[in-house]
DNA sequence: GATTAAGCGAGACGGTACGTCACGTCTTCCG
DNA sequence: CGGAAGACGTGACGTACCGTCTCGCTTAATC
């Protein structure tokens, strides 16, 4: 949560006492590992106050609603989940991201992930700390690998790195979610490669690609 | 409840026609009806079966779950919506098609359809309904102008339709349901050019635009 | 939950049996039992549900509140607790009638009372449970005994039957509650005797006792 | 809260007064208040904390519960509330007396009043708290009244004075607390009437009214 | 036409989870 | 070092919807 600094600096004016860290790590833990069993739908606030030891108000004292709890939760354990390739090219690095995000998206987080995505569609609050602990460190990786890409020239100078972003894993979200289409290596790879073929330059390897 | 009176008064003129075709007429109309209201979350079966004047049984005889009935409600009503445009470019065609699958996101039914989208992550009965009603005719459509396109050798003939498909509207759906980014007409466009710059051929107008 | 055997068998005989009825008879039940256990603080919505086996749903379906079960519960238990007396005279019947509510009240189900009358000050709903299912019989009763004795001229006629149940059983009321005094034999004797000093004419034996 | 500037003025000028004693005003003033606002049930322990800026564990250490501070909070306003009569006679002020506790009870402050006797049920410490502070001022003013009157003769020297009170008082206490019969002026003089016939002595004027 | 069995409305029901409230205890830190 | 500020576990609250069920009424197909 971005408030974080500003109310830890409030408080710090304020002789107030921190919110207990100990509950708030109590409830992460305990909806990471019911996040692991059942999905969202086990991840209920009765459960993970059960599970926590933490009583239900406090909860509430701490989060919106069960889906921010899993949220921060879920994003909590990603950061050390999905390390930036390097390949040496543009192509080889996003393709190689995008497969790697195709096969977590295929696996059973990505199942978890999938149901808080469609969480924060009806629930607001929950879609803030959806962004702000999932897709906020995603999104600030990617960010890198495309403003490194763009140094070297290898992509399109012209197309802003949101869309990019979008473009390459938007279809993969689309097929999470609808579940119309399956999401192997080899489907990943030919989105990779429509995706990169509209984003990279020449430089990027993307003459040779063409239009064949 | 309203519908009650023209229902009868419709069904007066041919007695022997089965219940069950006006139960059903009636369940859709009255979801249709709640999903403008609120969406889905307001869709429950309890408020169907008070508007409809169908009971929850009888519902339950004929669709696995509320999300099934909305999904095939939403699905009922949406053909007319978006028109397929012939532009006579497969560049024109497809930009037009994404800005206006964009619109539609951006406008109330789209929160329901994120929101149905959303469901069936959880509720594979509703997946297939969604699948059935709403994505299978969008999908025909799409594909439809590829062929056309393809036959006029516009877009790359090495690309699946269903990649191009998820390339085209998956940068789309993303949006929609993260809301990490807007869905303006400018977003569209630029989204759309990166993704046909990826699927069309030179003779498809990409030469021009190309590695610039 | 001993019923429910009871009840299957009951139930299997007679299969059209209306489910509201025994829903009704088992948190009746259940709520005397744990007033029994535990008085009123015991008999939780919650306590109830679990020991009859009735959603907590149902029974707010049938009653306002907590309190008002109780009420009900208890009420149908008290007809037979505190048979009319029938000495032959007036001052005999209402010294062993406030003898008698001495002792209800002195003893465990007293408590109750105590607690059922406490909580129909803050529960207005309760309050209209309380006077209809235990209080209207108890007053029915002696208003009999009153205009029984009134035929025979025992006791004044200017004074109205209301006034009279409440200078007669209003001062054990006062100490059930407050508990400034106690409920014995002895004490309730005294209370009988003031009171009825002041409602038996001389032909009720009044003359005797008088202006000693 | 608005005390607080008063206080800490007030409290300037006499810098070494025990806090604890401006705790205890401030928690019986913020008492008084709320119990004015909205009676028992919005005088919460919470609430008191907040009006009065006292701690919740400061009032714990004062108080076994909350209706103990509203007891005693409610028993310390009460002293000047209802001066004794002195009309002359027994009749005159016990009849007086009557009517003005039937008033009492029949105010905002007779449902505090109220629920704090029914509170006093099921809590034994708040039990005690009302009746000392508040029954006992009131019991001991009465028997003041009755000692007067049997040094004159006029009430009935066997009657002990507890009864006598229970009698007078109890009937309005019934009243009061299930709302079986209206707390009015007439039912007022009728329930002194019948009370006080079986209390005083002819020379109290009891031959006069009696079995007319 | 009369009979009968299915379809249906109405909604009661058990169940799960919700989000809230007040309690009384406990911890931290200020004056 | 007493006391404010308030976090916390606890237990109960009353509500919402779920999906199943029972009950009678209606009605279509059969006799």
């Amino acid at each position: 949560m971005t408030d974080h600094p500003d109310l830890a600096a409030t408080e710090a004016a304020r002789p107030q006492r921190p919110r207990s860290v100990r509950a708030r790590k109590a409830v992460l833990d305990a909806t990471n590992e019911l996040l692991g069993e059942g999905g969202l739908p086990v991840a209920t606030i009765d459960a993970i106050s059960a599970r926590s030891g933490v009583s239900k108000a406090t909860i509430y004292k701490h989060w919106p609603s069960r889906t921010a709890v899993a949220a921060e939760a879920f994003g909590l354990r990603m950061p050390s989940a999905l390390p930036l390739p390097d390949t040496g090219s543009a192509r080889g690095d996003f393709t190689t991201q995008v497969r790697l995000v195709s096969e977590f998206y295929a696996s059973p987080a990505g199942t978890v992930f999938a149901q808080l995505l469609a969480a924060s569609v009806t629930d607001a609050e929950a879609a803030h700390f959806f962004r702000t602990f999932f897709l906020a460190g995603r999104r600030q990786a990617i960010a890198e690998l495309w403003q490194r890409s763009k140094d070297r020239g290898e992509v399109r100078s012209d197309v802003d790195v949101e869309v990019a972003q979008d473009v390459l894993f938007g279809p993969l979200i689309f097929r999470l979610l609808s579940g119309h289409a399956p999401l192997t290596e080899e489907q990943a790879a030919q989105i990779a490669d429509a995706a990169l073929h509209g984003l990279l330059t020449e430089a990027g390897g993307n003459g040779a690609v063409g239009s064949a």
